[in-house]
DNA sequence: GCTGTTATGCGTAGACCATACGCAGAACTA
DNA sequence: TAGTTCTGCGTATGGTCTACGCATAACAGC
């Protein structure tokens, strides 16, 4: 009853609106030298070269060959701004699914996808989200996620439950993988050797007689040899398709 | 080849190292004013307070009535002082299973206890954490849930990919319901009303031709009534420890 | 063509932030 | 007692976001 809720919901932020083609600019007033999108695209070349840390407003301002608070003309705050950049730096989204695939191979086609955005612009990870997806190009992830399990015996809300596993796990696997990447950068060790300098210190750290079942992982060398990071993602990626599978089979059956 | 590797590895930060109980203190000049822990816990209190944006160095400073470079004797930066808040937020870890539980009763139960700790600490989630853990109680949390597995089937780098698995599932799933808690909060919307009103935004944006399967679910009340957060975790939990345990069989049988 | 309205670009300034550096003094060793 | 070493912390630098307000440009209506 607090705020304002006869038929439009929450409040939307004006450069998101115009993301949807909402609001039209009025007719008053100079023209602008500026647009929401180049902002963005200017934000998000900066994020590729330099890094999430990097995108502050003056430097995109630069970028721009404009003055900081131009910027404010365009985007409410530096939040709004980064919503807006997560939007554009997903890409497109990967299309319905093909229709030779059955709903596992779709999806792992989709959750693939999301992975290849992740690994090329690893500060979408960086980013702290703040809510459900409410820009154009996130909901269109959602959609052909959710296209994916159209013929399924779930229920929607099932559905939405399994997608929203899935884009979690995706996100999750390339934190991880990106942080061993940055580690191995900040350190300047061979990324190769990160997770086994890795092994070398918790072994080095730990006791053995309290942490049996860790001294025990370490000693069968698991993180001795760098696995490929791919093979990582499919295990989890697999392990939970597989849930799905037996769900989607009670569900049938 | 580049950095120190005889056989200590990468180099720790002194105040993790002291962690460990490694590095005493040398005898000469003045007694310390203050210790690790103790700042630590200032932090911690001050995140509990007022949340992570709260805590910095001044502040922690004022709480203990020092000077903001006071701190910098004790803790080598401000990430490091959030390694170890992370270390002592969680808390202590859950302890070994019970006997009387099999794996899956066991690792269920250690889920819980990871998603209660990051419930109770919701400023746990934005810290950012930039690598594996090295402190002592953020191992101990993975030594007892690998004791989960310990009866199991599986490899030494399957119970370490399992569990990599389900703690990245626990904190993709506490990050979303704080997401919701603190976005009710920021609009002053009841927090059972926050996602119906996403639904009924979401609906309103959306060109039902253009996203029909998004269009679906919604029209279906997948978001109209507030579900029940618990459920939503325990459901895909349950999916992903039903692909753990297809695994298992498969290794066993 | 003139006037009023409105939106833009942006300069200034305030309130924070982390932290590099260096100095005064305390507590130990020899 | 002299020398060494470590603590506490004041000062200063360079960065952040953004509130506010002013000059100006472009349109609408008369």
């Amino acid at each position: 009853m607090a705020a304002k809720t006869d038929d439009s919901g929450p409040v939307l932020p004006a450069s998101i609106e115009s993301a949807w083609g909402l609001r039209e600019r009025p007719p008053k007033g100079p023209r602008p030298g500026m647009s929401v999108p180049t902002i963005v695209d200017a934000a998000v070349r900066v994020a590729d070269a330099d890094g999430l840390a990097a995108v502050s407003m003056s430097r995109v301002a630069k970028e721009l060959g404009a003055a900081t608070m131009a910027l404010y003309r365009y985007v409410g705050s530096k939040d709004e701004l980064l919503m807006l950049m997560v939007d554009t730096g997903y890409g497109p989204p990967p299309g319905p699914p093909a229709p030779e695939d059955d709903w596992r191979a779709a999806l792992t086609r989709w959750a693939w996808a999301e992975h290849e955005a992740l690994r090329q612009r690893s500060w979408l990870l960086h980013v702290p989200i703040s809510g459900p997806p409410i820009t154009p190009q996130q909901l269109g992830w959602m959609e052909d996620g959710l296209r994916c399990l159209d013929g399924t015996a779930l229920g929607e809300g099932e559905k939405m439950s399994v997608l929203l596993l899935i884009t979690g796990y995706v996100r999750n696997e390339a934190t991880l993988t990106s942080q061993v990447a940055e580690g191995s950068r900040a350190a300047g060790v061979e990324p190769s050797e990160m997770m086994p300098a890795y092994g070398r210190l918790v072994a080095r750290l730990i006791d053995p007689a309290r942490f049996p079942a860790l001294h025990r992982v370490l000693s069968a060398g698991v993180l001795a040899q760098d696995d490929d990071p791919d093979d990582e993602f499919t295990f989890g990626l697999d392990r939970i398709l597989d849930g799905v599978e037996a769900l989607i089979r009670r569900r049938t059956g």
